[in-house]
DNA sequence: GGCTATACATAGTCTTGAAAGGTATTCTCG
DNA sequence: CGAGAATACCTTTCAAGACTATGTATAGCC
């Protein structure tokens, strides 16, 4: 009923920002690329599974990304995401318009006297 | 076709918190509070009518606000909205679960060695 | 053999922000 | 007086996206 939920695992508009930023450093697959982002936010931001893949294959169409399969280093089979130009670009597109909303929407919290 | 839109007028999962904000200062009616948050933000942050008038009447069924029918300054018809002590919990809930999100996100953005 | 961790995937639900359309009134200015 | 801009509200419809739940499969360990 009136349950009001605070505190999604990750502020909504953001996850295709943060996996551009971990692809970014090095190509990755899907369960890495939810561990890094966990572990550099120290526990704080989770991705789930059913937001993760989803947004990987969204990712994939808008020509952001590219997978191949192959093998982890544990002799496991996972797909590994690449950055394209275009997925590059659109990390900077991405992360100039986050900070200027972060700044304009501290503005607007910003406690006045 | 591949229009792939940068720049939502908001970003998602804000709206309440400012919402609460700019009433937390003092009642106000729906029209100020979306000129407020305009202001404030010095023009960068724009709140449509579709969006606003429809996040009130959530805000109003969750018990976070209530509203009254008066007059403005210039001698219109307004709907005025107050902070219940429920919407004022709300908005510190909602304003450090922002910024511990804000700081776990810019620790992901970071750019690492 | 059973357990845990790794790795991927999808169907379904819900919330929410935006677009588009509408009503009505006040004020200004020519 | 008439036109237009600004003020103030509202609703319907849509799309995106994040989460829940569930499922598959395999590797490594005890």
């Amino acid at each position: 009923m009136g349950e009001d939920n605070l505190n999604p695992d990750l502020l909504p508009g953001t996850l295709y920002m943060m996996i551009l930023r971990t692809l970014n450093q090095e190509p990755m697959h899907g369960y890495a690329i939810a561990k890094r982002i966990r572990d550099w936010s120290k526990g704080d931001l989770e991705v789930e599974d059913g937001s993760l893949y989803p947004a990987l294959n969204r990712m994939l169409g808008k020509g952001w990304l590219k997978a191949e399969w192959g093998m982890t280093e544990n002799n496991r089979r996972a797909r590994f995401y690449k950055l394209t130009p275009a997925g590059k670009k659109r990390l900077e597109a991405e992360s100039s318009a986050f900070n200027k909303m972060i700044k304009a929407i501290q503005l607007v919290m910003r406690t006045s006297s």
